[in-house]
DNA sequence: CATGAATGAGGTTTCATTCAT
DNA sequence: TATGAATGAAACCTCATTCAT
């Protein structure tokens, strides 16, 4: 069994070539169709390897689902933490958070499925917490940005910040989940595209959509 | 087989004892786990009916799944429908109209559930187009409100009605999705029910984030 | 799943030919190889039916062996309750009951083998207690048997009756388990036959082997 | 591979401390749970070794249970051959055999557990003639001491002294057999220990049971 | 309307074994 | 000498579905 991520530096988690391949084919096929839909058969398929190597690298299926889901967490993380709040001021930056947000939310749509598909399944007392870690750290990191803007008076003080990383975060959420349906809707092909819409989100947010002369 | 919902009036569809036993029961666990985590089996003990009983009712798995399907849209429908738009300024109504409407996402969880799934389940060619109509009835609906605020001069002129609604539905929908984790944020519970924050999301929409004296 | 023993006279038990079939087919492999090496495949291909079939009526593969061990050890149970003590003095009771006892194994040959493997093989904590059930309800019949005829003074005093009993069980079930290796031995085919074999045992148990003139 | 038994002295086969282990653990659990039910890779890990280890050593499963047996049936072979028939009249000898025969079935109850499976299972036509060779060689000396016996006069003339070493050995077999489940039966505890019960069985077969004033 | 019996297809997992290193 | 990676075959078991009753 390939030796789990305690007692090597983190390139070489994984680091078999075999395992590798299983783990991107799950990655790909779980995210695409859940847990119960996707079978090792078709990993294995997927990963050019035999059923019975599947089990040679990971304890079962649901073990393998996990290093999947830890896999892509700890990937996601990573760019997550990267979304610098860099320079200018409280629309400059919110607006470019919320932009590549999105982006990072297309860019690795494998793994975003993946972990609301978690978020979205009943979770079991023995269910990872990897959505919490993943979702959790960047939730407070921009919570965190935020709440220096309101100190420095650039936002209204009478809002919870929390509230407002929740609204941009789940609009951008929102948007990606309907994309598939999207060209169904006449109505919702306002935003063209990604960046688009966040722009059309970050607008909304910062000032509202009350005609105010 | 309990005749299909075509040759009779809707009130006495699946009006059997026994079918409506194994709809609920389907709807129950097909929200819950999805479609192929889901056995034959669980549905027929949930429901206390034999298996072959369920066949006898429904042609097989995936017929089964599109009556619950489309039986718990029609409910949402309904539900929708009755979204007054009553009286009061753009304020009031969208007020009103973004609070029932995550009321209803929690009373129905189990259908928000389901149809939420559905949406993010790769769409095949052969899918059911459930999510459009009721959606789509829903969305077309609530922008056409929006829109009649923007002639009158309520609303901002530059701004997509569809967007709005866009960003108030998915906040909503964003909410009832991390409920349950949303426990282990200590960050995230700044909203203690779903009225407030439906209310701290109006609030925002309507009047933005910066801090205009 | 065929309902087990509890709620109906015993001589429906598994009633389901399907069932019966099943249970034939596993005791007779079981006796001969063993739990382990017998596939559910063999088993479902002696018995004539499909591989599911068996799942149908019996819950996994264990289930499956201890309905086949309760079955035969009640089969053999009932058998050894006929062995009458009858007439005649303690001589000729001992013998009848001894080439009976012997009979007996080689009859339900199938039974006996498997219940010898259930004895041999290391009982778990949650192995069952069949073994003790038929074993001990024999032996205890057995047991007091003999005690009678110590009280009439017929047995010697200083014997534990119980010893005596297992010298006479325990010489017959050798007998059964080198019955397969015994034409290899040339030394061992002094009995000819089972019923010579114990006229020959209960000679020596009762007589003793020295030479008193 | 290991050399096989043929070309070197007895001593030092199967010399390297690798191959000892994997023998060692193998012995043990072939003896508690048999052939089918004992993996290579249980072995493997009792052993503390690789599986692909076990077939450096050994040219393939059976060919590793054959080894087992033929080493455990060696030293088998060897402590019966040191059964001393010494000194003593007929009584003494045959009492201190039986008893030192009981005692090393216990000491070495892998193997006698081994050779009882082994008896026990359905001897193809390739099943290994350990069986033979080990009970064989030890009975044949067995019963021509006892020959020697009957020759002085001091054993009745009319038994086959065949059938006397079967009753004693089979009696000691089967008291190793029940072992196991004999705490469950209160009646059989009349031996509380092995010497005891061989003792108890000597004096039977020495005396009979009738009462003979 | 309802069910128990039955099954073919396919699921996950285990197994003995090979091979390059 | 020793092992991790890999695999084909076969194990146990589940599933959706059919049919006679």
């Amino acid at each position: 069994m390939t030796t789990p991520p305690n007692n090597r530096d983190e390139k070489t988690l994984y680091a078999s070539e075999g395992a590798q391949n299983i783990l991107l084919a799950a990655e790909k096929l779980f995210a695409l169709q859940g847990f119960s839909s996707v079978s090792i058969s078709s990993i294995a398929q997927t990963a050019g390897v035999s059923k019975a190597n599947i089990f040679h690298h990971f304890e079962n299926k649901e073990a393998l689902y996990l290093a999947v889901l830890s896999n892509a967490s700890c990937r996601m993380s990573a760019l997550l933490a990267e979304l610098d709040s860099g320079e200018g001021n409280a629309s400059e930056q919110i607006a470019r958070y919320t932009q590549q947000h999105l982006k990072n939310l297309f860019n690795q749509s494998n793994i975003t499925k993946l972990i609301l598909r978690q978020v979205q399944t009943e979770n079991r007392e023995d269910s990872p917490k990897v959505a919490h870690d993943v979702l959790g750290e960047n939730f407070t990191r921009f919570v965190s940005i935020l709440e220096k803007f309101q100190e420095k008076g650039e936002l209204r003080q009478d809002i919870d910040p929390a509230m407002i990383a929740t609204l941009l975060v789940g609009s951008n959420v929102f948007y990606f989940q309907i994309q598939s349906v999207l060209d169904r809707f006449p109505e919702m092909q306002f935003a063209e595209n990604p960046e688009n819409y966040s722009a059309l989100l970050t607008d909304i947010v910062l000032n509202g959509i009350l005609d105010k002369p």
